[in-house]
DNA sequence: TTTTATAACTTGACTACTCAAATGATGCTG
DNA sequence: CAGCATCATTTGAGTAGTCAAGTTATAAAA
């Protein structure tokens, strides 16, 4: 009965392994008193600040609605301001949220590293980064089959 | 600034295209009234039936309280019945949820891969399987540091 | 037979999303 | 200036999860 396809088995793989290290993340980051999506998103904002609320949403794959209730949680939180600048509304980071950022962003990075720095080669991540690139930006071409 | 190591690409780059592929499977599996969690549950349960409640959270790697909340809604959706057996529940399909099984799980096996097989030769797809396999059972061996 | 232990499950309060309808902000046209 | 268009953001209702405290079911000791 169990007639799967190797395309599925590694969708399955991917799947799990992203859930799961994604749970060890948040472990990881609670020191810091963070998620990793706020993370995610606070990295976002640093490298584009200032940056509208459209923009965000797509380099983090959300919807408005989703980074319109995010970034209220952030701004509750004091990492980030808000300013209603035309009809868009422009993000940047508190200085709060920079500090934080500055300790937390190594540690995060070489958190995540370690998934693969200890069991895969540099040859072999580079195979995998190659494969992956591949494959995420044919999903994206994909995404739009209108047009 | 950006300092990333190849090791943090790769995570980026698995979080948004799970992230990205999982939506756009829920967007199939719409027309069988399923999300992306509920199929891959009832395919688990389809294959280790009867099973209790603990055996299945692990096996989709969500919390107890997570799997609570989603058989809930399963049940009251009809596609599973739950009964008190000892101390456990156990779980079964019910008819309505074979049926639909039956069409849904080769067409969704098939979509998922489709996001591999339309852009990686066999070989490459060989070489991702054994790599995400290593890195997910090398993580899954870190998740218990304790023992 | 009332405690007591314990394993399995549920639940309250929360994060983090989705979609689609509503609201805000601005500009244009009659 | 009123009314309309349009783009950006918010919000209501829902799914899917987390953690930790609370229940329920069963067995076994006091």
């Amino acid at each position: 009965m169990r007639n799967n396809t190797l395309g599925s088995l590694i969708w399955l793989r991917l799947m799990r392994f992203t859930n799961q290290s994604n749970q060890m993340s948040n472990d990881f980051l609670k020191r810091f008193d963070l998620t990793t999506a706020q993370f995610d998103v606070l990295m976002q904002i640093s490298i584009y600040q200032p940056l509208t609320q459209m923009e965000l949403a797509e380099k983090v794959t959300v919807t408005q609605g989703g980074i319109s209730r995010m970034l209220v949680r952030l701004e509750k939180e004091g990492y980030i301001v808000r300013k209603q600048d035309w009809k868009t509304k422009t993000i940047s980071l508190t200085e709060k949220a920079e500090t934080i950022l500055e300790q937390a962003m190594p540690e995060q990075l070489a958190f995540q590293s370690s998934f693969f720095d200890d069991i895969l080669s540099e040859e072999e991540q580079k195979t995998l980064y190659t494969l992956m690139t591949r494959v995420h930006k044919y999903s994206q071409k994909r995404e739009l089959p209108s047009e």
